[in-house]
DNA sequence: CTCACACGTGGAAGCGCTTCCACCACAAGG
DNA sequence: CCTTGTGGTGGAAGCGCTTCCACGTGTGAG
């Protein structure tokens, strides 16, 4: 009497009787590697498609001593990135991601610059499938621990070991530098984000680079990413060099901040100063002027990730996905 | 001869073997309600400590047939809910709630709202311990089979057995009324949000009470909390009733939106028009004028969400959480 | 001085999977 | 005809925890 009993999701013992193999069998059936005859994997998979089987993964999990969540470690001090919007999209796109995938969960977790060995103690934790890294630290990569190299992915800087995921902002940076010089503007001044992301040395490389070819000198002004952190640029910037006539920013939050500073000082915008942005944020549509500025394909980029570390593609050092200028009212 | 095998994590074994108990008083003594004496208890918790033991939440799960995540369950149209900031901070604050409280992760996923079931089904899935469901209806939650009920939690409406978390609205919309008019303001619109949503008809009623208070009419007009629909909606009010002298939107995008709309007709604000948001997004302070606005405390309804779901704390049906009033130069 | 009844405790049986290992055909080589 | 493989299979032992159950103990009441 086959009869599963009410109240009761099919196991895969209830798949393999049905089936009439052993539970080895079905599970070798079931998944892609194991060695099975065509008739077994046949009889297996109808079994469990009349049965509604769904593969419970805590049990898989726990046989397979492999986590049921990714884990996502976002560097930066605690409070700065609590609500830190983009933290929260790569949070959402790797949650899309993963859910889409494989049945696993996601967490969030936070990486304090102070502290590189966090990331690897995060990597040992027992119920974690695999860890997303955002703009970490070589140093912090360097404590993860060989042996767990390849359940690491990072969106920022890798290692030979640990493949990377990132916007192409060097290229991104060289668009928008040549945009703002075909519209005339040749005293161009960058607002970057912090100097030990890779990402702003690629920018800063792409900038000095393309302005070098055009014969300008550079305007640097460090920030962070945060509008306040735009605001105050935009005043050193303004202060420093007064005949500025385009500044790009490495971050939409920090361009607003510079637009609101320049409103204050009465700089027109684009009149007197072209304005550009990085990320094309909701906001950036909606300012006044109008934000130009660059895509950042956050989905992409965690989806790329995410299936990274769920397949284990140790083969792909660095992916760099391009970002698409975006001509508004401010430049 | 005890000694742990390196590159091991130990086991609850371990730590009942070094206390000198069974694994099954281990368990009860680690656990706060089992049945152990307190000389026990002393006794696993020290050789738990000295071990650095960290039980294993995999293995957890699948005795105890519960999950290692919560699930966030977005109700809304796919397409417009994938890019809401709204939801990826819902998110968010969930991930580093349940991270801080249990070690379990997160994962988020759409509720189409012409598939009531979807909610209803996704409770039934083995390994999801909770689910936070954002903005359900209430056939959505009607799917809920009456066994998983202790296994929700909603942020918007709730039932007698789903409690629910939402910002207090109703208490935020009478008090940015109230701000109107006390300074001045006497026709005053409001932009609404989607009907079917809960919180948009708690603020509905505030908002009619108000007004009918002070002897004045009330003015709709529909949105969606996006800034596309607060500029039609903007246009549409301005069109009907042209001498509005204030417009609160239920949203700060839907706000800054209207802003965009009401600049482009040539109406000053905050001298024509005053204009009030809600929800406090990070570009509020920075648009021109800035925006007056009320918070959304999103960080500890989700935190509330998550503990009353891991506790089973069933006995708090509805939780308001307070607003405040940010004064800006919008109004 | 019994009997009942807590209360702590250890043994052991799961939870639902994966995978090691032994086994059995059967085909191919000597 | 016997050996040596080979691919498919089932039994069973885990993975690390929780919890049922039975079994002593020490306490109070009868």
């Amino acid at each position: 009497m086959v009869e599963v009993a009410r109240n009761r999701e099919p196991t895969l013992a209830d798949v393999a009787r049905r089936a009439g193999v052993s539970v080895a069998t079905a599970s070798r059936a079931l998944s892609v590697r194991g060695p099975a005859s065509a008739s077994a994997r046949h009889r297996v998979a109808t079994a469990a498609r009349e049965l509604g089987y769904v593969p419970n993964p805590v049990a898989r999990a726990l046989a397979t001593r492999t986590g049921t969540r990714l884990a996502v470690a976002v560097a930066g001090q605690t409070a700065h990135v609590l609500n830190d919007p983009y933290a929260a999209r790569v949070l959402a796109a790797t949650a899309t991601a993963a859910a889409a995938t494989r049945d696993v969960g996601v967490s969030l977790h936070w990486l304090p610059l102070h502290d590189p060995a966090e990331l690897g103690r995060l990597t040992e934790n027992r119920d974690i499938a695999g860890v997303i890294v955002v703009n970490p630290t070589t140093p912090a990569l360097a404590t993860v621990p060989r042996s767990a190299r390849d359940r690491v992915a990072s969106i920022g800087i890798g290692t030979r070991d640990v493949p990377s995921f990132d916007v192409d902002n060097a290229t991104a940076t060289t668009t928008m530098i040549e945009h703002l010089l075909a519209t005339g503007r040749r005293r161009i001044a960058m607002i970057t984000g912090p100097e030990w992301l890779p990402c702003t040395q690629r920018a800063l490389t792409a900038y000095h680079r393309t302005l070098a070819e055009s014969g300008t000198p550079p305007r640097l002004a460090p920030g962070n990413f945060t509008a306040a952190h735009g605001e105050s640029a935009a005043t050193t910037i303004m202060t420093r060099w007064p005949d500025t006539d385009a500044i790009f920013a490495l971050g939409d939050l920090s361009a607003l901040g510079a637009l609101a500073a320049l409103r204050g000082m009465g700089v027109d915008v684009p009149g007197d100063v072209a304005l550009a942005g990085f990320d094309d944020i909701a906001y950036a549509a909606l300012s006044h002027p109008s934000l130009t500025t660059t895509t950042n394909p956050v989905e992409a980029i965690a989806a790329g990730a995410t299936t990274a570390l769920l397949d284990h593609h140790t083969s792909t050092p660095q992916t760099f996905y391009p970002s698409t200028l975006i001509l508004r009212d401010s430049t």
